[in-house]
Order: C-alpha cells, then structure tokens, then sequence
RNA sequence: GGCGCGGUAGCUCAGGUGGUUAGAGCGUUGGAUUCAUAACCCAAAGGUCGGGGGUUCAACUCCCCCCCGCGCUACCA
C-alpha cells in the first residue's frame, strides 16, 4: 500500500475535440478514473476530478475542412457531444473543462513564459513543407508523395505504409499536400524547442528508480524505451493559425504545440473548479462533494503540495507524454508535483478488429446510449470485466450480452430481487427482527467482509477488472446463502429464523448499495431507492447493520432487464454496415483524366448487346467467356468479371459493349469487344445498362 | 528495421521473486431446487501454458532463436 496522501488530484485524458469518442476511449481512462475517484469520494478522502475537450493541434481546423465549417464549430459541436455523453455515462468530474478558455491560454502562456525566461527553451530556424495555396505549414502527416525507397506512390511524410520505411518529408518524391494537392515549397520557420535530453538523467532518477516498482510494466516499459533511446529537443510550437499564440514578439502565425498546451489543461481546470467555486459560478464545474470557503487560489495546494497524490489515468498511446514530456514540462516549471502513478491501459478492440472511427468500426458512445437508453451501467459493468488492464482485450456484443444476462440480471438483480420479494412476501416489506446467528450466518459476516476488504485492495492497486469480479462475488455469496438456508421452507415452521435470514440478506443489499456505487452509479442509486436509505461511507458499509428492524422498503422493481438476441445481432449488422460504408467514403475519388476531342469520343463505337451465353475460364479466376449478340454479330467476349457474376447471373443480360476495340488474344482465346462495367469504390462490377430493353445493336452515344 | 508489451481451457481473462494435482467468469454436461427475470445453488469434463533449444533436482515462470498480434519510433492529438 502506497503513503496516506492528504488531498488527491485525478486526470483523466482530455479527449480530442475532432470527433465522436467511442467505448475503446471509455475502457482506457474513463471509466477506470471514474470507479477509482467515487472510490476515493466514498472513503472520504480530499479529491478533485478534472478533465475537459483538447480542442486544438492541426487535426481540429482539417477536420473543419473536411465538414465544411469553422474549427469554432467543430470544437462546439464535438465538446458539446463528448461532454453530453459523459454525462450521461456518470463520469463524476469535478470540472469538464474546455482549452479554448481564456483561464487556459493564459494559464499555457504563462508556463511557456516561465520556461523561456530561464532560458530553458532553444531557437532554431528550419525548412519545412508549405502549402501555397492552403497557406499553411504541413505537418509530415499531410504530405504524401513517391516513396524513394519502394516507389509507392502515396507514402506519407513520415512513414511507408507498403514498405514500413521511416521518412522524412524531404525525402518524398514529388510530394503534394493532401489538404489541396499542390506540390509544397520549402519555407524557413522558427520554433522553440524544449531540450527534452537536458532532462535524463533526472527523468531515469524519477521513473526508472524510484517507480520501478509500482508502474504497470507497460507504462515503465515505454518510458525506459523512450529514455534509453536518447531524448531529442522537441518543438513546443507550430506554424498554425488555430490554437495558442505564442506570447512573444515575432512569433506571428505561431501556436503552441497542442501536446505542449493540452495536458497544462488539468491544471487549468483545476483552476477554473476553484474559480468558478469562488465565485458561486457553475459553468463548467459540477462538484461532487461539498467544499468549504473556497477562495480562487485554493487549486494551488492540488498542483503544489508534496502531500497531492496526483494521477493520471490514460491510455497507451499517451503514456510519453504524461510520463516524458509534460512531467519535463512541470519539473522545469518549477513548484509542480509529479504524477505518483499513470495507470495506463492498452487497447480494447472490437469483434476481432482495432477499434477506429474513421474506418467505421467503432461502437461511439452516443451511439450506444441512443440504442441503449437507461442502460450505462451494463455498458461500464461489460468494460470493467474486460478493461485491457495489462494487454489489448477484446469486446464483443456476444459477450456484452452475457455479461448482461447472465451476471448483471441473473446475479446481481436475481439476489436482490429475490431478498425484497421474500421479504413483501413474509415480512410486508418491512425489515425483520435479527435473532441469534448460525454458522452459516456468521461464515457469511465474514466472507463479506473479506470480499469488501480484497475489493478495496484491489482499488488500491488499479486493478478494476479484479474489483469488479469481487462486487459481483457479494451478489454471488447472497444467492448462496439463500440457496443454503432456504428460507421459503422455513417459512412454513419458523418465521423467527426467516426474518434473521432476510434481514442479513437485505443487510447485503444495503452493502451493496455502497460497494456498487463507484462501478454502477446508476444502480447503486436506485438500490438506496429499493431499500429507501441514503448513501453511506465505504468504511460504515463493512457491517450488518445498516438497516433497522421495521425499515420500510419500497415496492420490489427490477433491477436489469435481459437483452435478446434480436437486438445483439442488429447492433452487429450495424457494426458491419458502418465499416463497409465507411470504406466507401474514405476511398479517394479517382481524379479526372486529360481532356480529349469530340472526335477521339466519337471513334469509339459502342452498341447494347445481349449476353447470350457465359462460361468459365479453366485456370483463371477472373475471366469469363462471353457469347454476345451485338445485332451486328454474335461474338466472343473475353471479360474479368468471374469474381462479381456467375455465368447465370448475366445470360440474357443486355450489355453496353465496345465493339471496335482492336481484338485480342486473353488466354488463348480473342476477345471481340469490351463489355463496359461500372466499378464502384470498393471495387464491385455493375453491369452498364440501358434503363429499359432495347433492340440489340443500339447505339450509345 | 529498432525498441516495448503480449501469445495460458470453446470464449474473455488471472497467474510477485521458478517448486506438490496450472486458476476465475462465461459457455458445455450432470445433479439439486422452486423464493426469484427458466434465474439461483452444487459438481464434473475441458489446457503437452505460440513453436524449438538451453540453464536447473525442478520452468507457464529465467536465458537464446523463430513465428504471430498490438504499440511506440519523438511535427500522428
């Protein structure tokens, strides 16, 4: 177990403002962050919560252009969404902030500020690509270009996706800008640049001694790679016109760099929290416990005082920057605390497959609590059991749905059920008296409080998956119990002993109504609601008494109610359809070719024919043999269709066919003609055909 | 290419510093039961721990090689 820290300062990552997040995002911060600080919450311990939109960097204004509007509107519309949906999913922030704020650019500006007047940040003057016409500079990503070492033409500015070769911009051949296709300039830039390897030797101290221990063993993985590869200056601004000014003279056109001013957003929300707090303001704050005579400065001591525990909760693809840079950032600084922990986890992908966006296969959470309203539990409960804690996991609606149906309904609301029934059933739902305790009474006494004690402990460590498998054992232990002592037997011979039996077992629920609260909010909630009490402490729930003899109980309702197979298998045809409709949409419109004359048009003669018959093509895949009826003939077609029609498919189909193309030989056999075909994105043949039958022979003009 | 993290029962995952019959949940099968959303409870079957070498009295656990997946490679947020 880790020190008694005095006040606690949890992040979780600032999403990106650029599009809809989806539950991969949820299993790798979010949800771990949010049990771990109603944990704290619940145990009375001093703990703010921060997070907000990261709304700049390049992807937010080219993103813009992409959906036709402003990067204004882009921000607004995706903070506004992300912010909606975590609401909504009962993240418990303390503040959600945004960086667009004024408190936030100051509060970047100045840490800069405080950096380049100690002299802790180098000049240097550099080519780099611009775009003319876009008037911008580009980042390697946007530039493509002829890969110099495998001649693949659409290479990025960084990287050979066919050969894997690293690159750099300049050795592109004939690079083009992806944002409007003209070829770049080379222009001279100037940026600050933080001299991360200034830092080393006090960055290897920090981590590679002293959390050798208590990181994740991916997380100091990544930074012992990262350090013993060598640390490189690294610029802190950019060339954009979105973003941060620079707070210098002559830095017109310069912002700064967005993973220089996105993590300083903690600390800007933190003192937006205590700001707005001060003020009696509630714009972007929502505390979720009481704090007292607050003034403005009051977020000082969670940012500067050794006795903060700080953490970060991440996922993989931040660990640098939370573990490198910003703690470079913060220890140059000055008068910041480190981060004691970043609990970051890996991937969770989907159905077989990375989760993305952008190719469609993604389960987005406003997707999710559209088609599943009143349901966030089920989904935070299906990621807690398969958080990918300590590699890439795997979700599936299948297994979604058996975590469902057969843990959150057949265990965790069956007990709960089965206690309040037996209780309006026997007792008018009133609590029962507690007379003298078996064994089996006291062996339950002390396996819950085990349970409560190894679930704690597994808090502690980070480990969420293993926590929740506890929860859910209190629900199991309660069924057994019941199973054990059967008290809807004993109901016919002694009802003394049945209200013992139920009022422990109610006890359990009043339990769980306090152990579940950090994992399912929403359940915890209408669990006080089922047994009308109001929320307790963590340590004041490790007891059997926490409901009196004659409490009155509400009317027994369900808890969770099962999904069907209907609705898992529509939200896996979506899935599918998304993705195919996505690879449509991202597949580049092929570009125009070179004008040409009337006359090079009117050589070509084309005619609607009848396919009369079709055969394959022994030894070849593609090609089917075609008999056409052109109404001047009837000829061979030789045509690459095999792969889109069978033979049936198309015998008696009219056809737009080229009859004047210079035969050729295709597998030994000539071909007289072309039969025309409209391709579509992904690569699927229609046939071109006349909207309605047609004399074989017409001509199309 | 280099580096990092993984490859354990049908599925999803656990397995400090090597040591008796390799674990959990789900699924499957059998039993018991009827208070409960045909749920619960009990039990069983299921793995030559990616492949191949090596160290050791003993390796899933340490070392080497190979194969596969994922990530990072620093102007990709």
């Amino acid at each position: 177990m880790s020190k008694d820290f005095k006040r606690y300062l949890i992040t979780a990552a600032l999403p990106y403002a650029n599009g809809p997040k989806h539950i991969g995002h949820l299993a790798g911060a979010y949800i771990p962050s949010d049990v771990y600080v109603r944990y704290l919450r619940s145990l009375d311990k001093d703990v703010v919560f921060v997070c907000g939109s990261d709304e700049h960097g390049t992807a937010i204004p080219n993103q813009a252009l992409k959906e036709n509007t402003t990067s204004q509107a882009i921000i607004d519309k995706y903070d506004a969404q992300i912010r909606d949906c975590f609401k909504k999913l009962g993240m418990s922030f303390d503040i959600y902030h945004r960086t667009s704020e004024q408190i936030h650019h100051e509060t970047s500006q100045e840490i800069f500020l405080n950096l380049y007047n100690k002299g802790l940040l180098t000049e240097e003057v550099s080519e780099q690509y611009f775009d003319d016409k876009a008037n911008v500079f580009l980042a390697d990503r946007y530039i493509v270009g002829t890969c110099p070492k495998c001649a693949n033409p659409n290479a990025y500015g960084d990287q050979c996706e066919r050969c894997g070769s690293t690159l750099s911009p300049r050795e592109l051949i004939n690079p083009r800008s992806t944002l409007t296709g003209n070829s770049p300039v080379l222009k001279e830039t100037k940026h600050w640049y933080l001299p991360l390897q200034n830092y080393e030797g006090w960055l290897s101290d920090w981590i590679l001694k002293s959390h050798k221990d208590d990181w994740k063993v991916n997380v100091y993985g990544q930074c012992k790679s990262w350090i013993d590869a060598g640390l490189q200056p690294r610029a802190m601004t950019r060339d954009l016109d979105w973003g941060i000014k620079v707070p210098l003279p002559n830095a017109e056109g310069k912002v700064l760099y967005v993973w220089f001013d996105a993590p300083i957003g903690y600390i800007s929300a933190t003192r937006a929290l205590f700001k707005e707090m001060a003020e009696g303001k509630q714009k972007f704050s929502t505390p979720q416990r009481e704090f007292k005579n607050i003034t403005a400065a009051d977020w000082k001591p969670y940012w500067q005082d050794k006795e903060t525990k700080l953490i970060h909760f991440v996922g993989k693809d931040n660990i640098v920057f939370h573990c490198i840079i910003f703690p470079i950032i913060l220890h140059a600084a000055g008068d910041y605390i480190l981060p004691d922990n970043v609990p970051a986890n890996e991937f969770m992908n989907l159905e077989g497959d990375k989760m993305s966006t952008s190719r469609g296969w993604s389960i987005e959470m406003h997707e999710y609590l559209e088609d599943f309203p009143g349901k966030p539990d089920v989904l935070r409960y299906a990621l807690l059991t398969n958080l990918p804690e300590t590699k890439d996991s795997e979700f599936t609606w299948r297994d979604f749905q058996s975590k469902n149906n057969n843990e959150l309904v057949a265990i965790f609301g069956n007990f709960m059920n089965r206690a309040l029934v037996l209780t309006q059933k026997y007792f008018e739902n009133k609590v029962p008296n507690r007379g003298i305790l078996h064994q089996v009474d006291n062996d339950l006494v002390n396996q819950l409080g085990e349970t409560q004690a190894f679930l704690g402990m597994a808090l502690d460590g980070y480990r969420f998956r293993e926590a929740t498998a506890h929860m859910m054992q209190i629900a199991r232990l309660g069924n057994k119990y019941l199973a054990e002592t059967e008290p809807w037997k004993l109901a016919k011979t002694d009802m003394e002993r049945v209200g013992t039996i139920l009022n422990l077992s109610l006890q359990i629920i009043a339990r769980l109504s306090v152990i579940v609260e950090p994992f399912l909010p929403f359940t915890a909630q209408k669990l006080r609601k089922q047994i009308n009490i109001d929320s307790l402490s963590w340590s004041s729930a490790d007891s059997v008494n926490l409901l009196r003899p004659n409490h009155l109980l509400s009317e027994p309702s369900l808890l969770f109610e099962k999904i069907e197979d209907d609705v898992i298998n529509a939200q896996i045809k979506k899935l599918t359809d998304s993705k195919k409709e996505m690879e449509l949409a991202n597949q580049p419109v092929i570009p125009a070719k070179a004008e040409i004359s009337f006359d090079d048009f009117s050589k070509m003669d084309i005619r609607v024919g009848t396919i009369l018959s079709a055969e394959r093509v022994e030894k070849s895949k593609k090609l089917l043999k075609l008999n056409v009826d052109t109404g001047i003939d009837h000829r061979t077609v030789m045509s690459g269709i095999a792969e889109h029609f069978s033979p049936e498919q198309i015998i008696g189909k009219q056809v737009s066919i080229l009859i004047n193309l210079a035969p050729r030989k295709i597998m030994g056999v000539e071909s007289q003609g072309m039969i025309l075909m409209a391709e579509d994105k992904d690569g699927t043949l229609r046939l071109l055909q006349p909207n309605e039958i047609v004399s074989a022979g017409s001509t199309v003009s």
